[in-house]
DNA sequence: ATTCAATAGTGTTATGTTTACACTTGTAAT
DNA sequence: ATTACAAGTGTAAACATAACACTATTGAAT
């Protein structure tokens, strides 16, 4: 039969997992307490099981170590070079996530001995994840320049300044404050509230949601959400 | 250990295999002579071997089909749904390739029971394979607008006209002449032969041959290759 | 009560990019 | 000589982007 004598293989998922607050862009990373590897950074990860697709096993994978579901979950590509695990021989599709971080399950993080690292200062990671987390970089970068996906790093309610330094984290680059507000604002995209963020500044923010509505407007309309960096 | 215990599974890469020509934009289907499915359509593919990695798999069976090795190859993603081969649990990988229609085996890929046919015209594919091609025309048409990939379906020496003609048919809308012209000439990417083809007008136009290093100096230089449509 | 410190908020102009648009040229076939 | 056919070419208007600096508001410190 067509299937027969043809090779099995371990599948995994890897995920890199963004997150984002007031000290920038951010990884959560795992230090391996268990071997191939022990000691070592990586992403987090889990085998395929049976009754599911990967992106199930990248949910279940995320949820596992984060406590939550629901979340932002894009698959970037399959690895597969031969001894990219020196283990095994495991294929492993990688997905990036986008969280808040604030809402997060600290007890299940610390039990994965897993942490938050800046981006800027990601340590050496096992196997091919730095690879994998040079994909999801530009991946993100690709997505967010067209595409609301950057809300999803940001607390339900935020300003504008939070909204622009999460771009400037994304870029690596700043951006011009007036720029930013005229473009972003023109779109249509955000909720102005009357409700103010007094945290960061004595005068306060006005505080602004993301509105699904009129972005799928927007969308169906043609107009394109474009953030200039 | 830690991989113990863990299920395994058939891997197989599927191929997207562009090609272009006068009469547009084309895919190279298989018309299954074996089961399952036998008698309908689908994308070339084929099983992981052990020794190679799933880039190397999709170049050995775009090889096997068209005769043709060194194309250009990029992965898509991985493609895992539960049920998406009734015959057995597949995850399969996806590749898109962009070949140079006039150089294929065509005695390769008689032997295959394969064919061209408009991408207007694509017929009903098995599994998922629609997805997979959906999947590849958006990639194509992102990656076509910013990278230099396109040249990749034209003969080494081509026509302005045959250049506007294959982004035409990537984005199935037309593009004004001039526009096009001054655009693409701009970048410098390409070099203007002496050499005239007679095949498509009595007056003939000049040939261009892609010009790689101009190219990479460009793109080192920030500057980035942008055709509009 | 005044001053200070710190972030929020706001418009205009110059430059560059994109779009829309139509006629002339060159050649082979008749 | 005429015709048919694709190749080839420039300009102006509309739009988008980029550069730029000051005022407003408030709580804390004096």
């Amino acid at each position: 039969m067509f299937y027969e004598g043809k090779s099995k293989y371990l599948v995994a998922v890897d995920c890199i997992i963004f997150g984002f607050d007031s000290e920038g862009l951010k990884l959560l990373l795992l230090e391996r307490n268990f071997e191939p590897a022990k000691g070592k950074f990586s992403l987090m990860g889990g085998f395929l099981a049976e009754g599911e697709n990967t992106e199930e096993a990248a949910a279940r994978v995320l949820e596992d170590l984060t406590g939550l579901n629901d979340v932002y979950l894009e698959q970037l590509q399959a690895f597969s070079a031969v001894n990219r695990d020196p283990g095994a021989r495991v294929v492993s599709v990688a997905y990036y996530a986008l969280i808040n971080i604030e809402e997060h399950n600290h007890a299940s993080v610390e039990k994965h001995s897993a942490f938050w690292v800046r981006y800027e200062d990601i340590p050496e990671l096992i196997f091919d994840h730095k690879q994998m987390v040079d994909k999801a970089i530009a991946r993100l970068r690709r997505k967010a320049a067209t595409m609301p996906i950057g809300f999803n790093l940001l607390p339900e309610k935020f300003t504008l300044t939070q909204l622009q330094k999460l771009y400037e984290a994304i870029y690596q680059q700043n951006i011009d404050k007036r720029n930013f507000r005229k473009k972003i604002l023109s779109t249509g995209v955000l909720n102005k509230l009357t409700e103010k963020d007094k945290k960061s500044s004595r005068r306060g923010a006005f505080l602004f949601t993301f509105n699904f509505e009129a972005y799928k407007r927007l969308e169906e309309s043609g107009g394109l959400f474009g953030v200039n960096i």
